[in-house]
DNA sequence: CCACTTTAATAACGATTGCTATGGAAAAGA
DNA sequence: TCTTTTCCATAGCAATCGTTATTAAAGTGG
């Protein structure tokens, strides 16, 4: 009962589409749906898939929504060096709210953030697909967290940053700017509300 | 073909609910689940009334949606009273952050905000949902809007105040705060960060 | 060319979706 | 009591949901 194709495998019919081109299609999907408001359907649509073959390349639903979101969110590991090269935490995170409102307003990709959507989400059936989301939000989080913690650590911000405070504004600017751009605001508006929310950032202390 | 129960009705068998009582608790529902994802056996079950009594009572699925939407939402002249009661429009706007921090973390209700998972929605066939979460979401900004141009004419905030990027941060920080609410954020976290977000307000002229 | 393996396509599965037709029960007016 | 009006409950509608069994097709290794 082997469904998935095996890496190494030496014989067989071919794939007659590209895996990887399928799931960004529905990552896009979902991205403008929702996880448990796209279809099935919907997605062999976008795709250019049958039923079958997303089962059998992808598992369930689940699992492919679970796979979407993993290419979502990407590596982690990038959002932390790019926090680690910005010159303070101020910085970092301040380009992390523009490079937010940038995406949510893509004219290539659906509007918001698909993160929000599934934290959105609504049944108890989906209640892990709610767990993932937010879990890749305490990872940007904790990222946040320690970047600031940097700062503190090396001088440009006091020591009674609140550092935690500031990494939930950070969170909650994010994912309120993807309900605002779903409502339909403009990209400027977008990244006005991210100035807007770094105002109240301490000084540097030098 | 008459579905609603005419207002002078002169006779006939009464209805055996509170069509109030069970409004609240539909709307208590979508609150929970949303809009697509909270299916009308859920709302039988949570009402306590058979789906054909629904129909009588409220149309179809999208009504009373749209219903249980304008009980969440309330009376924006309720709103826009109380601010012209705060004595500052920056207090205005931290009350209402504050009341909607609180709100969001009630026990006796579901976590997060309505209008918020109206937005995430998804299908198509939904946007009129969705516009009539965007809807009152523009009367909230617009009431914000007004607060802080009359503070700006009598005085206490600067003619160069960015009057709609502090409304759109507002309105962003409470969205947002939503999502955290969802991720299980407690109340305190949620009332720093709408403290966080209005540190950035200018300070009074005087 | 023949086995063997894997994917593709068709068709359908049972379950659930939003919604409603039907028939009888419950109240009020005559 | 009888008629009229309205509502409740059962049962079921067509459509869609996520998912899969089945069979044909397309490759590789011998």
């Amino acid at each position: 009962m082997e469904k998935t194709s095996a890496p190494g495998r030496k014989t067989g019919r071919p794939l007659s589409f590209d895996r990887d081109e399928a799931l960004e299609k529905a990552m896009l999907t979902f991205w403008e749906s929702g996880y448990e408001t796209t279809s099935i359907s919907d997605l062999t649509a976008a795709m250019g898939v049958t039923a079958p073959s997303i089962y059998a390349a992808f598992g369930d639903k689940k699992r492919l929504f679970l796979e979407a979101l993993r290419r979502y969110a990407g590596d982690p590991g990038d959002l932390e060096n790019a926090m680690e090269l910005a010159p303070t935490a101020r910085d970092a995170v301040a380009n992390m709210l523009e490079n937010a409102a940038r995406l949510f307003t893509g004219d290539a990709t659906p509007r918001g953030c698909l993160l929000a959507s599934a934290a959105a989400t609504g049944s108890k059936a989906a209640a892990d697909v709610r767990d993932a989301a937010a879990k890749e939000r305490r990872i940007i989080r904790a990222i946040i967290v320690k970047r600031i913690e940097v700062d503190i650590e090396r001088g440009p911000l006091p020591d009674a940053t609140r550092t935690e405070a500031l990494a939930d504004l950070a969170l909650a600017v994010t994912q309120g700017m993807s309900v605002l751009a779903r409502d339909g605001a403009d990209r400027e508006t977008l990244l006005e509300v991210a100035r807007a929310s770094m105002v109240g950032w301490p000084q540097p202390k030098a």
